[in-house]
DNA sequence: ACCTGAACACCGTTCAAGT
DNA sequence: ACCTGAACACCGTTCAAGT
């Protein structure tokens, strides 16, 4: 053994990734750890250190996948330039939820695993969640008078979609499923839409 | 040792929720094991196992005791039947933004501590979320066509001030400290309520 | 330089053994 | 009946040893 170099670093990078993914989509983060990963892209542990910096590292790494895809899915399903402001943030909102329905294990990581180092996360990162913002911007940003009150509503609105997201797929609403969810966050979006006129 | 007798089964619990929580509001969650609680009590994990389920059981009434020490906080800052809804309500924002930066360590544990679990979850647990939301909702209802309403309305807001906090407060909003979430928030029920009238 | 695999420290949890 | 303390299984992480 040793010296096999059957893969670039950037490749056991992404095999890691997918195989942690693979395994909290399928099994949830509690039935993930450093072994398993290891066995299942065919090394030992040794190599996942050698290449990652410890676990909170993988997990960054992980958490921003999971931001990629729900930008695609955004991306995919939000009609561009949309004049219907209302329509489009719902639009948004739908897809969301969606999204965080359908990887639900991987959502909830994103959602949960704080990374208690606040300032050093890497630009890169940064910017995977600046974009979901700026997103819900553009639509705001043609009702607003500046474009700090456009930013300020983004914050608000998704700040506000994730909370009753969060709540009510983990069920602490009193409701069940995707639908209830969307059906409470266009009512929120439709009352604050209506009270930003 | 054993058949000390020291303390009642209720006393035990009551001293093992204490000593966790002094535990995770001054070192964070990371620093709790059973063995340190054991320990702070004056006794060994083999008696942590006889009095609680296991951690999970343990974490659920960490929980509850942050669930309770946050409706008194609501309690005892909101002023009972303010006829101005809007104001009651950014005051119960206000008061739960302050209370989760103060005891940002415990809220997390409540707020990212997910019990799997979600049917199971006891009737008298179910009842500490409850009460919060009716808190809500009273100041709701004098507004609304309809009792369901006024209880939808409720949701929306909880949640979304939820949801704020807890972007806001864990830095993910680019902004610092409880103040400017709380004008977030004051901004989010201003246009609301707008809207709903 | 890259990889192994054994070791270390530390967990949650169990349970036979004591009083 | 209550409590101990040692044991078990498992984890993240390290690192000397191999090629």
């Amino acid at each position: 053994m040793a010296r096999r170099k059957d893969h670039t670093r950037e490749e056991l990078k992404e095999m890691s990734v997918v195989s942690a993914r693979k395994i909290i989509a399928a099994q949830g983060l509690s039935n993930l750890n450093m072994r398993r990963i290891a066995g299942d892209i065919g090394y030992t542990v040794g190599t996942l250190y050698n290449v990652f910096e410890d676990m909170d590292d993988l997990m960054m790494h992980i958490n921003a996948a999971t931001l990629d895809s729900l930008y695609a899915a955004l991306e995919k399903d939000v009609p561009q330039n949309d004049k219907n402001a209302t329509r489009a943030l719902k639009r948004i909102a739908k897809t969301y939820i969606r999204f965080a329905e359908e990887n639900f294990n991987l959502w909830n990581v994103l959602t949960n695993y704080e990374q208690m180092t606040e300032e050093d996360r890497p630009d890169w990162y940064m910017e995977k969640t600046a974009r979901l913002f700026r997103m819900v911007e553009q639509y705001l940003t043609p009702l607003c008078k500046s474009s700090a009150k456009a930013e300020r509503s983004a914050k608000i609105l998704w700040a506000s979609v994730h909370g009753i997201c969060v709540l009510g797929l983990n069920g602490r609403l009193d409701i069940a499923g995707a639908a209830p969810v969307q059906s409470l966050t266009d009512t929120l979006i439709e009352n604050y839409m209506k009270g930003l006129k």
